[in-house]
Parts: structure tokens; sequence; C-alpha cells
DNA sequence: AAAGTAGTCAACCGCGTGCCT
DNA sequence: TAGGCACGCGGTTGACTACTT
């Protein structure tokens, strides 16, 4: 029994959309809005598509001030900050990026951001080994500290994602990009070889999330980015291994936001307390 | 110039979730 | 409370383009 597909897929059209198409359901939109009703809007509009087709194509492309190409070193940073804290939630690291859309994060982290911070990471392995040799020394603890998984406990070090404010966002982009190590031909035997210690592997917890509708519970979806072993996890152990939280904490700008309230907050301390930067041994 | 390969990105797919009845 | 429906999301696919041989 599979699930009853949105459309019937013989009646609808498929593929690229072309100029009238667009035309037409961007007239549409702008003229009536979509009515809470995406399933009934293409025929509504005179469109031949699929209703989930039409979102995508409204959300992605025709809807006002987006963005294409051309991703900014502040965007990148963004990214790689976000990416490193919550994995692979695009619209999360989206709805940070003024104009940019999940699909176009996606796109561009899979396509050439990952291939970016690789190509980074081997120009310079020296300090890059340094931070992966020491990242580890304090294994995290097996449980985070507070449930900040509730508004009020959500980690003070990212206020970004709780307000969407630009100036915060501004913040973040002036988040320095890690050194980044150099990465092994074979990234399993990193673990046993030493480079990474086998006693603090990654944390088997999630260690932020940033809103309520995250779940911090790795049995209930399977949908943790540190409990999966796809090819992103690994690049993301790597990556993680080379931006810390004191990283972050360490950007001299942002550092001064942080009040004494912030500081005095439970994951924070968790953070200082837990992990230090190959830069602050410097 | 042609064929093969790699890169890019728009679009599709299917699942989880929340809302409504 | 349960079931149906639509939305939103992340992963994947495939068409197209650029580059290399």
């Amino acid at each position: 029994m599979g699930r009853t597909p949105c459309c019937d897929k013989t009646q609808v059209k498929r593929g690229p959309w072309s100029p009238e198409e667009d035309n037409t359901l961007k007239n549409y939109v702008e003229k009536h809005g979509t009515g809470g009703n995406w399933i009934a809007l293409p025929q509504k509009a005179g469109l031949k598509r699929c209703g989930k087709s039409c979102r995508l194509r409204w959300l992605n492309y025709l809807r006002p001030n987006i963005k294409h190409g051309g991703f900014t070193e502040e965007e990148d940073n963004i990214i790689l900050s976000l990416y490193h804290n919550i994995g692979s939630r695009w619209s999360v690291i989206a709805s940070q990026l003024p104009g940019r859309t999940d699909n176009d994060v996606k796109n561009y982290w899979n396509t050439k951001l990952k291939k970016k911070l690789l190509a980074a990471g081997k120009t310079s392995p020296s300090t890059a080994t340094a931070a992966a040799a020491t990242n580890y020394d304090v294994a995290p603890p097996s449980s985070f500290p507070v449930d900040i998984t509730t508004p009020e406990n959500m980690s003070p070090y990212f206020p970004i994602l709780e307000t969407n404010s630009h100036q915060h966002m501004l913040g973040a982009a002036q988040i320095p990009l890690p050194e980044l190590m150099e990465i092994p031909e074979n990234i399993e035997n990193a673990y046993t070889s030493g480079l990474f210690p086998a006693a603090n592997p990654l944390p088997q917890e999630p260690v932020s999330s940033l809103s309520p509708s995250f779940s911090l519970d790795n049995n209930a979806s399977g949908s943790s980015s540190w409990t999966t072993s796809s090819e992103d996890d690994k690049f993301l152990a790597e990556f993680g291994s080379g931006l810390l939280h004191c990283d972050v904490l360490n950007s001299f700008d942002y550092q001064e936001k942080l009040s004494d309230d912030q500081i005095n907050h439970p994951s924070f301390a968790y953070y200082s307390s837990s992990y230090y930067s190959a830069s602050s041994l410097e």
C-alpha cells in the first residue's frame, strides 16, 4: 500500500517550466495569492502542473527577491557555521540568508562549498593537523546539560537563529573561517590511526538544536546528522573538527555581543569548557 | 570536431508533520 | 481520537552545459 499520489501523474506536465507557465503562475499568485492550497492552485490558474511542482517553482524561482548564484564570503561563513551546528537543515540555513532558498543552499553546498573546504584543507595541513590532534582531548559529555529544544534554553551564542535579525546575521558573518585539517584518503583509518582519538569520537547526540521542532532523540527519526553514516557526515566530522564552537566564540566581534547572562548560560559553559581550538593554543 | 566526463542546478520523490474534520 | 489531506522538507535524479581528451 503506497501513499496516495498528490495528483494524477498522467494528467500533469512535468519537467522544466516554460516562460509562459512561469508567467501564468506568477501572475496568478501575485493577483490571488496561493489561497493556502497549492493542490487546487494549478487548476484555478489554468496550469497543467502538480500543485507541489507549482509551489516549488514559486518558492525557488518566481517569488520576489530571490537571489541565484554568486554566494558571498559572508554567506559562505554563515552556511559553514550553521552546517556545523545543525547539519543539513537546509531550510533553517536558508532562512538566515535573505533571498536564498533551501534548494539553492543545498545545491551550493553539495557542488561547491564542500569542495572548496576540502581544497582549503589540503593547502594548510599544519595548523589543521594541530587542530585535529587537540579537538577531542576533552570528550563531550554523554548528555547535554540543558534541554536546548526549548526556546528559553536555546544556545545564546547563536542568537541569529532565534531572532532572524539581519544584525545578528552580520555578526555571524564576521566569524572567520577556521583552518581545516588535511583529509586522509581513508577517513575510517583516521579514527583507528589516532588522528581522531578513538576514545573521543563525534558526539553521539546533536550538540545543538535550533528550534523546538528539532528532535534530540536520535532514535525517533533517524534524521540526526550526527548519527547517520553518509558521506556528508564523514565530511561533517572532518569539518567539525576544524570549526569549533569556541572558534565562533573567539571571533572578536561576535564575542563583544555576548552578555554576562549569555556567557553564564549552561550551554555556553559546556562549549567553553569542553572544547578549545587550535588557534587558542598558538 | 567528436566523444567522454564532470559539474551544475531545476525539478521530482517520498516521508514526516500538523491541521482539520 | 483517528483518519485524511496538504504542506514542507531533505535526498535524489536527470537534463543541460562546460570542460577535457
